[in-house]
DNA sequence: CTAAAGCTACTAATTTGTTAGTTGTATTCC
DNA sequence: GGAATACAACTAACAAATTAGTAGCTTTAG
């Protein structure tokens, strides 16, 4: 027995993700391209991964042309969410608020972000508390 | 070519180092054992798993009659650390205030939590700042 | 002392992910 | 219309992860 398909999206799927994400839609040349200067990656190399995204449903395409124009089936906040869930549940006990203790703890929050949480919160619950 | 190795726990991987992080050592017996409800694997699984690891560095052993028993070289602060900088990095564009904001927007912290993270972050500026 | 039990080491099979080459087709340029 | 170009499809190859079986050694129980 082997293991068996994460939902997870990959590395290499998350590249071509972003580029997707940034661009609203992209050919595969695009896509090559826009990841080229970090990355160096063959033209038939994004080409096999996007169409397993393809497969896997995480992209659509129409056709312009000879040419297949790619576009996110799934979100950026979709997955960001998949993520950061999996992340939650495997290292931080299913506990979001061990994991923004670990941010605070880290220094990768100052006091001055969680000020502009917090009123970005008390905000949003004056507009929606009361309405409808 | 293919992919080169990934310095990120995987999955099998982070289920073992939580028992023993929870445990502080453990023998390969014991391990099955407590993965056993969730998930029931062969001994011979979680050993050859676990001998990676040990490969990797990831953990160490001390040898206790015939068995070995396990224990961390790597912390959980450690793991959690790189696994949420990658996540930061990958999917939030390097800004862990786009997580915490990300984390608000879908309910995972409430303003309940937030003031007791400002609290604790108030709290340890104090004793921190004026001393030393 | 012999047999059973338990443990590690070695081996293996399968899946997935990642990279990239070759082939075939269609379009465009002269 | 023929050659060059550009694209997708198919194929390939390999690394890594995951699961588990077999063999061999050591210790312990009768």
């Amino acid at each position: 027995m082997a293991r068996s398909a994460s939902p997870q999206l990959t590395e290499a799927e998350n590249r071509i993700m972003s580029v997707l994400w940034d661009r609203g839609e992209a050919s595969v040349r695009d896509v090559t391209d826009a990841l080229a200067v970090e990355h160096g990656l063959a033209y038939t190399t994004v080409l096999t991964t996007i169409r397993i995204m393809a497969d896997k449903g995480y992209v659509g395409f129409r056709k312009d042309g000879r040419a297949h124009i790619y576009h996110p089936l799934l979100s950026r906040e979709g997955a960001q969410k998949q993520a950061l869930g999996s992340l939650v549940k495997s290292l931080f006990g299913g506990s979001p608020q061990r994991l923004a203790q670990h941010l605070i703890q880290e220094e990768q929050l100052t006091l001055d972000d969680i000020e502009a949480l917090r009123a970005e919160l008390l905000k949003g619950q004056d507009g929606e508390g009361e309405a409808s």
